[in-house]
RNA sequence: GUGUCCAUAGUGUAAUGGUCCGCACGCGACUCUGUGAAAGUCGCAGUACCGGUUCAAAUCCGGUUGGACACCCCA
């Protein structure tokens, strides 16, 4: 109130004079003229270090599965040529139709940034003749995918991608096994997740089921929404996946394609199903389930986080399926393969929000001690120090920028670390260090050849 | 590609068209120049960009860029 009464008070005029002199703002930085700064593009993002909390783990974890499972480490460029998605993903898709980075090259070639792995991964066991490696090729990968999308929540241009293909193997082991991978993977994320599955068949089954898809949709066309209408020609599979609630009472009664599939397709869902059951992994049939790629065979599934959280809440975590007739479409022997991937960001994202939703944080890294130092000698062993602490593999953490012992014993206490190691002018010269006990605030003066022995015992390292 | 909404320090926020933008967290320093609580003091850092209206713009208008949501689709 008082306030208004002030701005009241005052006519106009005041203000005009004030107004004025406003223009030359900051008079000494005006012979730069300020530059102009950039921004990201549009769906790219930078991966800070703060994410690398929960990247790392994901990382690690990914690392660990690979390893257990014994699939080798692939590297494919993120560049190829744009043709191989175009024919393995298949025109009329989403990714190629409308989300490909496509350009030329300078010679004129029509290049892309990948949209995705798999038919980079099929490329290179075709080039590499990896049939000859020892059957079946296990192959995994980590590294960012393109796709010239609408940027939304967890959703980006630029994303990375976890992945594993297991390639020389109809079998539906393999299927199990690659199902059990994700969802072990999001097991270890702490994210509850449930597997949507479904088979479609091979290209025959699928085709007689969308000859019926169609002809049941098409003399009930009148009750269809906008889109649906539009599917019937542009992609029959897809209109199972409407949500809108005017073609509900359709879809319900629609043909399932399970019921479409020839005998070897359904023993073969069967079998997945069978192998879950024995893994207890928890999953759930929709029918409903396609995919948006045209090189999927059989077995398709796809991973939700279970919570009922807001953020990307209805997007997949990931999704796979088996392919086995790409390795030959795409030119080489026949091969039967499967494989999936994972949306890191999603991941991070799904992480968060189960985090928020159960009041956790992700854990801050643990260090053994901190070293602090004064003085430019002490930094000169306080260097020689951490050297022999890593060896010994103690986590140090310190900074060698800070020059108060306070404001280092401040970062010390701030990380929670149980013990702190000062090293001074005094204890250069007698090349001593004072071991502090952070909690109790006892100090010892320790000699420094045995340090690295005493701290060990100390934390219950030997 | 369609529709809707949004944009203030690194983050979260405040400011009837009128005091060259306030606060909190953060980061740094000091009070205490070799010892981590708290508190206090000081410092760092902002109106996304371009243009318009106006005596006067963070505020109104247009454009650009970016973000969010719902479609489409997917990771």
């Amino acid at each position: 109130m008082p306030k208004k009464q002030k701005t009241k008070k005052h006519p106009l005029k005041k203000f005009i004079r004030r107004a004025k002199p406003r223009a030359p703002r900051p008079a000494a930085e005006s012979a730069e003229k300020p530059k102009r700064t950039f921004n990201l593009l549009r769906g790219m993002h930078d991966v800070l270090p703060r994410e690398e909390k929960y990247r790392k783990p994901l990382y690690q974890s990914a690392l660990e599965l690979a390893d257990f499972f014994q699939f080798s480490r692939i590297e494919t460029p993120i560049m190829e040529e744009a043709g191989l998605f175009i024919r393995s993903i298949g025109r009329g898709t989403d990714i190629v139709d409308k989300e490909m980075y496509v350009f030329e090259d300078r010679d004129g070639n029509k290049i892309c940034l990948r949209p995705e792995n798999t038919a980079a991964i099929a490329r290179a066991y075709i080039m590499h003749g990896m049939w000859n490696m020892p059957l079946p090729t296990k192959l995994w990968y980590w590294g960012p995918m393109f796709r010239y999308d609408r940027p939304q929540a967890g959703r980006y241009r630029q994303f990375y991608q976890v992945g594993y293909e297991t390639l020389g193997d109809g079998g539906p082991a393999v299927d199990a096994e690659l199902i059990l991978i994700a969802y072990n993977f999001c097991q270890d994320a702490g994210v509850p997740v449930e597997i949507h599955l479904n088979s479609i068949g091979t290209p025959e089954e699928r085709k007689n089921y969308k000859t019926a898809l169609v002809d049941y949709y098409r003399a009930k066309r009148g009750y269809l929404c906008d889109d649906c209408k539009a599917r019937l020609h542009k992609n029959p599979l897809r209109l199972l996946d409407c949500k809108n609630e005017k073609c509900q009472p359709v879809k319900d009664e629609a043909p399932q394609i399970t019921d479409w599939l020839g005998e070897e397709s359904k023993s073969h869902f069967m079998k997945v199903l069978e192998y879950l059951d024995e893994l207890t992994v928890p999953y759930t049939l929709r029918h409903t389930l396609v995919r948006g790629l045209d090189y999927y065979t059989r077995t398709v599934f796809e991973i939700y986080p279970s919570l009922t959280g807001e953020a990307g809440a209805q997007s997949a975590l990931g999704g796979g399926g088996r392919y086995d007739l790409l390795v030959e479409e795409m030119g080489g022997k026949p091969t039967p393969a499967a494989g999936f991937s994972i949306g890191i960001e999603r991941m991070v994202a799904a992480i968060r929000a189960f985090n928020e939703a159960n009041g956790l944080r992700p854990p801050a890294p643990k260090y053994d001690l901190y070293l602090a130092q004064l003085g430019d000698s002490a930094r000169q062993s306080a260097l020689r120090l951490l050297n022999v602490l890593r060896k010994s593999g103690l986590k140090v953490s310190f900074n060698l920028s800070k020059n108060s012992l306070k404001s280092q014993l401040e970062s010390a206490n701030s990380l929670q670390v149980p013990y702190a190691l000062i090293i001074g002018q005094k204890e250069v010269q007698d090349n001593t260090a004072v071991i502090r006990d952070m909690e109790s605030g006892t100090q010892e003066i320790v000699d420094q050849r045995k340090i690295d022995n005493i701290l060990k015992k100390k934390l219950g390292k030997m």
